[in-house]
DNA sequence: GCATAGTTCAAACGGTCGTTTGAACTGGAG
DNA sequence: CTCCAGTTCAAACGACCGTTTGAACTATGC
């Protein structure tokens, strides 16, 4: 078996989406990367341009199988019947956590990578994530307004923006509670990326069910 | 009436806690905070000691008032009878976003300041937030097992983390999408603070009745 | 051999960061 | 008035930031 030679380029987005989702954007310096992936700071700029564009390469990359896995899943359900709310919402939470979470210790480093920048303090740097999942968040609104048509478009949309915020926040692991801290002793939802997307499928199949008024 | 002059501590307080929920922690320069509260830079080290200490005196502040009604509610629940789910649900998110959004402009300041710190991407950052609502954290927690006997432990603190996560997304209002975007025009939820707090909690009294596993 | 395009490198650029210093100012107490 | 604790100030500290430069290295094609 032939070694599989990490080229620079590949070792910077690697150690970008680790320590970009460790200490967020602004926390987060060139240097550290570039020391971290052995490569020399002027590597970022010959190879992305700039910080901002290192970053955004990350995402791209993370977030491409998400959405790949996103529109399959969703090609899949609108080719047979009508899907209904859970159909959707499995659609959606699957694929951004087993996706990401099955392969071992990797997956949750990327994962908690998308989670963070989902909702990074700076309005530009969520941009970023927002402009990689855009063609696609329409596509998911106009299917799970057609599942509740009860539902006014505003409920829906109040909905379907709880979902992804849950989700990012379970992405992150920024809900796990602190170590030390007086609250449960941790593991709230580390266990099983498996029963954790159960969980969280089930949490909000009875929040879209009955909890989205008007 | 006399002129109610603001101290320097008072503006570097108030502006800070505008501009860390604009642009994080990490993202703010004490310079960017002293020159909009027309303050000398020193005058941050003279009367916090450190950015941080800053941070964590503004946190307190802006926390008391929303700890100090929860456990109003708390101990007004407990004094009657056995509490139901929404009533702990509301005791938890109507501090948060009616107390502090009630009140005009600042309140939305204040509100976005603390959703924002709740989840910062530094561990240490949230923390600090962590660190203040910490004592009522576990008063919730056993009433709301208490409401739900059904319910395992870690079922109890999936909701939980799950309602804190949510109030916080919406006080940050990082759930507004971008003027631009392809997705929904904007006013997901923010119209009016009442009517965003009845949504919330009927979203998420849904969620805990039915969606809550073992 | 030589030329060439792609990549890496040490070093430096100007700028901004949080923090510290020591003097200047302030207003009430003795 | 003098004194003094409390506060503000301009200025500088060393460190780190993202970015740029221009030379050195590498490998492939002729």
């Amino acid at each position: 078996m032939e070694t599989p030679v990490e080229t620079t380029r590949e070792r910077l987005l690697n150690v970008a989406e680790q320590r970009f989702g460790e200490g967020g954007y602004e926390g987060t310096s060139l240097r550290a990367i570039t020391v971290a992936a052995a490569a020399n700071i002027a590597a970022v700029n010959y190879h992305f341009g700039s910080k901002e564009a290192l970053l955004r390469a990350a995402v791209a990359r993370a977030m491409a199988p998400v959405n790949t896995e996103r529109r399959r899943r969703l090609d899949q359900l609108e080719a047979g019947g009508p899907p209904t709310p859970e159909e959707l919402i499995r659609a959606f939470i699957e694929p951004g956590l087993e996706l990401v979470l099955r392969r071992g210790e990797r997956g949750a480093v990327v994962a908690r990578f998308i989670g963070r920048i989902a909702f990074d303090p700076s309005r530009r740097i969520r941009d970023l994530y927002a402009a990689e999942s855009d063609p696609i968040e329409s596509r998911y609104l106009a299917a799970l307004q057609r599942a509740l048509p009860q539902a006014s478009p505003d409920a829906v949309a109040f909905g379907y923006m709880n979902m992804l915020g849950l989700l990012a926040l379970h992405q992150s692991q920024a809900l796990s509670p602190t170590p030390g801290a007086a609250g449960s002793g941790g593991a709230v939802s580390t266990e099983d990326p498996g029963k954790l997307a159960e969980n969280l499928v089930t949490f909000l199949v009875a929040a879209f069910d009955r909890g989205l008024r008007t």
